[in-house]
RNA sequence: GUGGUCGUAGCUCAGCUGGUAGAGCACUCGGUUGUGGUCCGAGAUGUCGCGGGUUCGAGCCCCGUCGAUCACCCCA
């Protein structure tokens, strides 16, 4: 427990440590490998952008840049933020370096911590861990359907089934303003507390999302934007369900889905795992056509998408899914005595530089100790060396899980575990 | 930023209307002079989140503070 003026980690902040660090490390993995099997490639990113980066392109009316956003200055004088989101980063990126000169579209993923100053709740965390991914340069319903399809196709691969898919079209611009003004003329006849008015003001598609039953019944009879999409638009959204029942993904449209960063424009999605709290949307993007231009690029569509690595852990522990260990020993190492500790240590090395997982007991433990601490492991195998089996060369090769130990030469130890480990032992 | 609940051992928690701490799991050692998982025995562990107040006496009551948690707001 917390004990006076003990360090403790900052407010908001989750911290994977073993065995849960496993969970973490293989839903993260598992989302990059969606990406990868898809033909997106890594893009490696600062944690810290200029803050001008973020007001442009996330906008200055949205939560997230106007009350979320950890910013400050550094050395230079320069006002620097820690990324809330990962699309602007990687659009800025793509322009400063030129990435789309070339084939389009420019298909990257990228991983790790985004940070928003909110007051942290279940699944919402002040840093938190993001897979996402971006095909920047082509508007086609077939490139949107495939990044839902990695995403979809994650979650599947992970053991989820407690979600579901809600998709809608924002339209273009044209679409969007005209749109705009008839919803703001709806609102101005409700009759809403100051601080739902002044919300409804910065977005009005916000109040579609408010919970509360009178809100909700006010917004019932709302227009909504699908009514007002441009044909090309409505044609496109089309085509877009058409090929997610291809697929076979199941969605729902929902056409008061609300998406909280300005930048949206088409098709927008999200993934909503029904296990969680309040926070229950475990990925979610859409397409952006203004973003590049914003930015200073070329007039560059794009679509992307955002997974919470965080929430997908919580929706597989409320599923009760067992995740395989990321963490495997092959071997696991006994020394009898202090002797022969140097000698088990270079084994140990020896082996390990041919490929296998190997630990070994330090400390000066029992023999008991020492086996109970390769069962705990987890290793599949484990071998005692004590004097006799170094004089001799013969040691135990035993079998952790079934109990069985066969005598085998220590020197030959490393052919021997080559028979079961053959995909892990390499040619050196 | 606003509100509800909570804060006792590494973990999960018990502790009646105030009388200075306990269980299970985990851990270490032993029962089995050199082979784990089951079983049995023994042992170690806390300034009861922190600070202050009331009281002869506070884990328990009061105030503050920090943190956690859940919800609003917002979102991954």
């Amino acid at each position: 427990m917390a004990k006076g003026q003990q360090l403790q980690a900052p407010k908001g902040v989750s911290e994977y440590f073993p065995d849960r660090s496993n969970t973490f490390e293989y839903v993260r993995d598992c989302l990059i490998e969606s990406a990868k099997n898809s033909g997106y490639q890594l893009i490696e990113l600062p944690v810290f952008e200029d803050t001008e980066l973020f007001k442009r392109g996330v906008g200055e009316s949205t939560d997230v840049v106007s009350k979320e956003m950890y910013t400050f200055e550094d050395r230079g004088g320069r006002s620097i933020t820690l990324r809330p989101e990962g699309t602007a980063g990687v659009m800025r990126s793509v322009i400063e370096h030129n990435l789309d000169r070339g084939q389009l579209p420019v298909k990257v993923w990228y991983s790790g911590q985004f940070f928003r100053a909110e007051r942290p709740q279940a699944g919402r965390y002040r840093q938190f861990y993001q897979v996402g991914i971006e095909a920047i340069g082509l508007d086609d319903p077939e490139i949107d359907v495939e990044v839902i399809a990695v995403a979809d196709r994650a979650f599947r691969a992970l053991g989820l089934k407690n979600y579901s898919l809600e998709i809608t079209s924002l339209g273009d611009k044209a679409s969007r303003d005209a749109y705009t003004k008839v919803l703001r003329e709806y609102i101005a006849k409700l009759s809403l507390d100051d601080e739902t008015a002044q919300r409804a003001a910065i977005n009005p598609l916000r109040l579609f999302d408010d919970k509360r039953e009178e809100v909700k019944a006010a917004m019932q009879a709302a227009p909504t934007l699908m009514d007002y999409l441009t044909p090309e638009s409505r044609e496109s959204f089309e085509r877009v369900k058409t090929l997610l029942t291809a697929l076979g993904i199941n969605y729902e449209v929902n056409k008061r889905m609300v998406r909280g960063l300005d930048y949206y424009t088409g098709t927008a999605f999200e993934f909503v795992h029904h296990g969680l709290g309040a926070q229950s949307g475990i990925g979610g993007g859409g397409r952006y056509d203004g973003l590049m231009a914003e930015l200073g690029g070329a007039e560059l569509s794009g679509i992307g998408f955002g997974i919470g690595v965080d929430r997908c852990v919580l929706a597989c522990e409320s599923e009760g899914i067992s995740l395989p260990s990321t963490f495997t020993l092959d071997l696991f190492i006994v020394p009898m005595s202090i002797q022969t500790k140097a000698q088990s240590l270079l084994l140990a090395e020896r082996l390990r530089e041919s490929g296998l997982k190997v630990d070994i007991a330090y400390g000066d433990r029992s023999l008991k100790g020492g086996m109970k601490a390769a069962d705990k492991s987890g290793a599949r195998f484990s071998i005692v060396i004590g004097e006799d089996e170094l004089a001799s060369d013969l040691a135990t090769l035993k079998n952790m899980k079934t109990g069985d130990g066969s005598s085998i030469k220590i020197s030959t130890l490393h052919e021997k575990l080559r028979d079961y480990f053959p995909e892990t032992i390499g040619d050196r």
